[in-house]
DNA sequence: GACTTAATTAACGTTATGGTTAATTATTCG
DNA sequence: CGAATAATTAACCATAACGTTAATTAAGTC
């Protein structure tokens, strides 16, 4: 019964794959580590491949860091199609944006500190990316209607900027996330506690909704 | 006539002036690369000294982030005494917050990215600074005084978390100001203009206050 | 004015790091 | 099957970066 012996592990070629497993290993280690943080010996660890290999895919670091950014970037935008808004009543619509948004921000910290990086670039790599400002978020003007809906059946004030509201509920969420540790330490207090996440839900939502909501 | 020839400049010693001018090339050089990105050499440029003092006076890269972060802290602190805040009427006193917090990031990019940056070091180097610990925001307790006299005079609503209420504040100017660069790109939109920057505090009063009166 | 101490400097050492060279092995395709 | 091409590897290079050694110069002190 000669099975797979030991561990020569027969490496089957794909580029493709290759190219995932590196861009992966690389969010990661920018997410952890920041742009000049990050070690481009430490994502050839951990995607197990070779050096070289990084650079004949991405040819340097900054062009790697452009190609996370991107692939972040499309994630969630995706996600935010499926959200559905434009099916939605106008405040039940806004609400699910604000907990999409917690929601998201929580379960991909790599993407706020992620942006973090772009920012302290001041978004060089974004600039340089036509496929990123071609995402040009549609959410906007999708916010733009539901406001508009909301508007004209009354329940919403008028004069809202949708960037300024879009704005403020991704402030709202990525603050609170982005800066949890020093927040936590300097209030002395866990932000992090199901309690204390599910408050700060509540919170987010009554600020929002009450600016939002004629009342 | 023996005036001051040419240049040798004749270096009086003093050794907390030193300190201070590293202290502040330290802070400009963190601020725009981070952490990991800013380089000693560099500093010791910025400030016309030798490399050695900044060893000799902040023992290495990380102690000197930390001492950064202390003096990037007290500052803050220091300007939010001078508020006031005790002394004005509730609503005014909220309103007044959310000025200051607004255009003291405005005028101090530092220390958003600073912040940004111990985040990204899970706020080790506040961990590790009781300095910073003790500054433990009296605000926030002032915050509370100020909600409860509102909500005895029946202008606000009650129930609201200070701390809540705060880095919320807090998240309106941050995250416009610190993600200003990606968010530009996305909606290419100039969000630093004095026009945009002008809506952009009425925006935020408007939320702020309109959370926090009852109406 | 010698002596001690504190501030400052030049030059150096070591390791880490982004990136490259050039060879090698797998895959594809006529 | 064999040539051409694409994916992968090991070893290497240059330099940048943090931190140190050890000497030097100014400021106090008695």
């Amino acid at each position: 019964m000669s099975v797979q012996q030991t561990s020569p592990i027969i490496k089957t070629r794909d580029a493709e794959r290759s190219r995932a497993v590196i861009l992966n290993a690389a969010l990661e280690e920018f997410a952890l580590f920041g742009l000049a943080g990050a070690r481009i010996d430490r994502i050839a660890e951990r995607s197990n491949l070779n050096k070289r290999l990084i650079y004949y895919y991405f040819t340097d670091k900054d062009q790697l860091f452009q190609a996370v950014l991107e692939s972040a970037y499309e994630q969630i935008r995706e996600k935010e199609k499926k959200l559905n808004l434009q099916s939605l009543e106008p405040a039940t619509a806004v609400r699910t944006l604000v907990e999409f948004t917690w929601n998201y921000y929580l379960e991909h910290p790599e993407f706020l500190t992620l942006l973090n990086s772009a920012n302290l670039h001041k978004a060089r790599h974004i600039q340089e990316s036509p496929n990123v400002r071609a995402l040009n978020s549609p959410l906007i003007e999708l916010l733009g209607e539901i406001l508009e809906k909301g508007r004209l059946s009354g329940e919403f004030r008028g004069g809202i900027d949708p960037v300024q509201l879009y704005v403020s509920i991704a402030a709202l969420s990525y603050f609170y996330l982005s800066n949890n540790s020093t927040l936590s330490s300097i209030f002395g207090r866990d932000l992090m506690s199901p309690k204390a996440k599910s408050e700060r839900l509540s919170h987010m939502c009554e600020v929002i909704l009450g600016y939002v909501l004629r009342n």
